[in-house]
DNA sequence: GTCTATAACCCGATAGAC
DNA sequence: GTCTATCGGGTTATAGAC
């Protein structure tokens, strides 16, 4: 007589998070997660018809936190200031939830498919809010090259010193070092349309 | 009566790295590897006894790989271009060696142990070439700083292209664009000892 | 040194009862 | 909507015969 239902498509994504926070990305099974909300493995599927749209699910939300870290960390009107603001929320969201921001860089592998553009609607945005700080830095809008460019150090960043490469030698120094070089470079490349 | 052994612990590497070419890194069983050897998943332990020790061996000769890789596509004397054919060759291995970047990107996880530095001598050379080649751009010789920084950057331009997310953009200008804003902005940082 | 056989786990997914 | 039961697959690793 369970009438009321136990689980939700929400609450299965909720547990997903935490379950992916404490023990990584493999361990989110179905099973364990089912474990979890105190349900059989077999529920889950009323809700998600399988595993990979469980991970869809949790792609879009974890790409509205993302972007909702970084929308509120920029708090200052100066392009640059804000441009490190964002950058030091990405680097803090990523150290915080690192099977989340995993889950995220490998959510949209599903290369190709059909014409039609079924993109996460989530990720647009982020994309375009970071298509927006990037190009007041730059001083041109819709500067994709600059944008490609600061997620790439950004991502790496994140990627080397989850991987132990930093730590050894030097951490925090490196980030604002190199972030810094990297938008200096930037905006003279904006400035003088390059060789 | 299989008196000669049918497989040594090089060859084992050897079909490792082709599986792993051909298969990605979760093709790359016990099992399966064995399969290709024309063994047993069994006999495999007697030259490696885990997986791991399987794993660590590959990712030293995956270092070597890479550092042969970057060192013969350095042509030049001159420091910048011979940074930017570095770079190159380095984008360029990830994406004929898939797997195996990742697994070396992987490799060095075990983050602390003990005091002694057990670190692979592979890696070590890579990054003291790395250094080196760097120094040479700013000037500046250790710059461990601009060094990590143009590793996050390239290797963020590596995962970011394997996760789709260029492509769609722009690919190969953005790569060029980003690499020289970045040399261009550490230079300067070297000369300006900055704010 | 390689083999067979097997232990001891893990996983995603489904059918059908309640 | 949740359950039990189960199918069919995967994996690392070991014991002991040859």
């Amino acid at each position: 007589m369970p009438y009321p239902a136990k689980i939700s498509a929400a609450s299965v994504r909720a547990a997903a998070l935490e379950r992916l926070e404490a023990g990584g990305l493999e361990a989110l099974s179905m099973r364990a997660l089912a474990a979890d909300l105190g349900v059989t493995a077999a529920s889950l599927y009323r809700y998600y018809p399988d595993r990979a749209a469980l991970e869809a699910g949790i792609a879009e939300e974890g790409f509205r936190l993302l972007h909702a870290a970084l929308a509120s960390a920029v708090t200052s009107a100066e392009p640059r200031t804000a441009a490190y603001s964002a950058a030091r929320a990405y680097l803090e969201f990523a150290r915080r939830q690192p099977a989340l921001y995993t889950l995220l860089m490998a959510a949209h592998k599903p290369p190709v498919d059909a014409g039609a553009d079924e993109e996460p609607q989530a990720e647009n945005g982020l994309w375009g809010f970071v298509l927006a700080l990037v190009g007041r830095v730059t001083g041109r809008a819709d500067d994709a090259d600059a944008a490609v460019a600061r997620w790439a150090y950004l991502h790496g960043f994140v990627e080397l010193e989850r991987a132990g490469v930093i730590g050894a030698r030097k951490p925090w120094t490196s980030f604002e070092a190199g972030l810094g070089a990297l938008l200096f470079g930037l905006v003279a490349a904006a400035r003088a349309p390059t060789p």
